[in-house]
DNA sequence: AATGAATGAGGCTTCATTCAT
DNA sequence: AATGAATGAAGCCTCATTCAT
């Protein structure tokens, strides 16, 4: 079952692979603008000016303009939570961690550039996912719920080591996502050319999670 | 100076009063369909439908579709943010605050209705930002400005007292902020249907921030 | 018969003067807008607007946009003819010309300034006539007949005294008119804004007229 | 700079051959129509019917209401002139004339045809050139000035060679231009339903116009 | 007499999608 | 596979006119 979905998910992500050169041109500028203009604000045919094809090639991959859309944000959602998720590869799960602090930081570091290379993307998906029931579907069958079980994992394991206040599993993801999410946005779509120390920022980041986590030491 | 600038965000809510029974049923029928459709997929003629009225009668009040949003959004965000920056109001600013937990606790309660009863509109602005340059000039000068500087002060004041760690100021609003919304997002837009106890939550979510800024005791 | 005539004329220009001021302003703004963007691309509101008056003043004196139109125009047609049409008048018919030169001199000395005034009006007649049957009906009975039966008149008089050419009446009266209003329409429509010599204009385009019709002397 | 003129005119006209079926209907229609009712009356959606097309046709072809008026009047307008600026046509200025007369002639029985089947146009040029600045720069650029140059040295020519008064260029064209052009309106604007004796009647008025350009003679 | 809010028909234009080539 | 002409529905907005105040 779980095997099942793994599996589903590669199938996702593989079925992006096999792309023709105009095909991946249309993705190129579907992107751009999309994330430019959002999706609703953008045309088909500004679409194929941009990736110097006729309109009619767009539909001749895409079923319609839905369906260009998912084929760009699922995929990357998926591949987006793929090392929290998936069997047999070599993620940041497989290896144990002492403190939370260092499971953060280890998250942080992997997906820090797959975040950077993919946030168009990313931005198109949280503008977009409260208006198409079918993203809406994806995201909590594929993102939301395998991430959460994950996490929750994670999260029981070092309350019981004593590292983390015993608050409501939800409670904690929340604080934790909000605080990371918070500095992403921040750097990367409110203040994306002011100039950052990253690496001191993702440590103070990690810190205020961790001390706001911490147990009461007396 | 700083005179001024209430003043004008004093104008900006007034001009929002003075609305026939037309204008009012017209705004209330562009939130709802705004925040659920957003705004490039939402027509006028929706609009009009909805709130009764002739589709030429929208016009006749806002002269743009654009105008409309921004007579929509533009007001509440002032609203949202004057107790931190009107002078001679009885704000959350004039009393004096012991610890910074007392601090958020006194805006969180004094805001948490006002974002309840607007959540439209904020869902609306947040989606539309980035969208519209109009917006973003006077989300910077008549929000995001102010409210900075007020922030600041605040902070900079516990700082002093020695209850929030040496951070730069921008960290410890941009992590505070961070975990607020995230509370206020997962609490009325991603499961607003959920059984919360908000009076708990609200306290959970102060002591974590309180713990996170707080200095190293040792 | 004729008689009739000439007080259906007088009645029309006695009804364009009891205007009150605010129609008065009606009027005169209408003449501006129409004649700068033409009737069609005028809308009331415009007009409204630049009168200083509500749109629904404009209907309460004039029962549409095509009346208003017509008000506008048919009574400074008239006027522009009445020196030919109406008995009792001192008109430039009632003095005896030696010349068709100083006839077509009394002519234009007369009527230039009234042009000139006029230019707006006699510019929005020019350009609507061809798309309003009601103005075409206005201006076969009121204007063109009656002027061309006076024009007739004198000419076969000048023909008579051997001034003019035999050619036959309407080939005369289409030269003649064509010089004049081709002078005119340089004049006033084309180059406005040149240094015109007026005196000297008027009088080459009046030798061209006589040069051209004077009968062969040999 | 000369030849770059003719070349841009070459060009215009060129781009207006190059139309498919449907583009020929729907200019043949906005003929009619803008002719008939005038452009800022003619809907584009009567174009699009009475050219039995889709009304979104249309603006695959013209960008613009605006743009299909200039589609249609601006090669129109350079055919007409062309006689006057072509370099290597065999024009009327290629042959030599004794008279100003045989001038005359040649350029009347030249052009006769081309107004007759291009009076729709014609008519169009004449109504909207007040209204349309883009209209008038071409208008000025690639036809007045062109012409004013040929007809210029064609005029200097003749009255050195004492066929014509010593009046000022500007005023021998107006002349000519005005009595032609008064000729050709009555004819098939005014009065297109009379039974004209057209040979005759361009007779006449050239005899008119050489008459009163004709050098005092004593 | 004057106002101006309200109307709804219609105008120009854009757009996603189809289909013949 | 790719093109791009064609479509017609729908979008935003303007307008002449009406009517209650």
């Amino acid at each position: 079952m779980e095997q099942k979905l793994s599996d589903k998910i590669k199938k996702i992500n593989e079925e992006h692979m096999k792309v023709t050169e105009k095909q991946s041109k249309i993705i190129e500028a579907a992107i751009e603008e999309f994330s430019r203009n959002g999706y609703a604000s953008t045309s088909t045919s500004q679409i194929a000016k941009k990736a110097g094809v006729a309109e009619g090639t767009i539909f001749r991959h895409y079923k319609n303009k839905k369906n260009l859309l998912l084929s760009i944000v699922t995929p990357t959602m998926t591949k987006l939570i793929a090392p929290f998720v998936m069997d047999g590869f070599d993620t940041v799960f497989d290896k144990k961690f002492d403190t939370f602090g260092d499971f953060l930081k280890a998250i942080l570091k992997n997906r820090v550039d797959f975040i950077r290379e993919n946030l168009s993307i990313l931005k198109i998906f949280m503008q977009e996912i409260s208006f198409h029931p079918e993203l809406q579907e994806n995201y909590k069958e594929y993102i939301a719920q395998p991430l959460f079980k994950r996490l929750e994992n994670t999260i029981i394991h070092f309350q019981d080591k004593g590292q983390i206040k015993n608050l409501p599993v939800h409670t904690v993801i929340r604080f934790t996502a909000s605080t990371v999410v918070g500095f992403l946005f921040t750097r990367h779509i409110i203040y994306p050319d002011m100039n950052w120390n990253d690496d001191k920022e993702i440590e103070q980041t990690i810190n205020l999670i961790i001390n706001g986590l911490s147990p009461e030491t007396d």
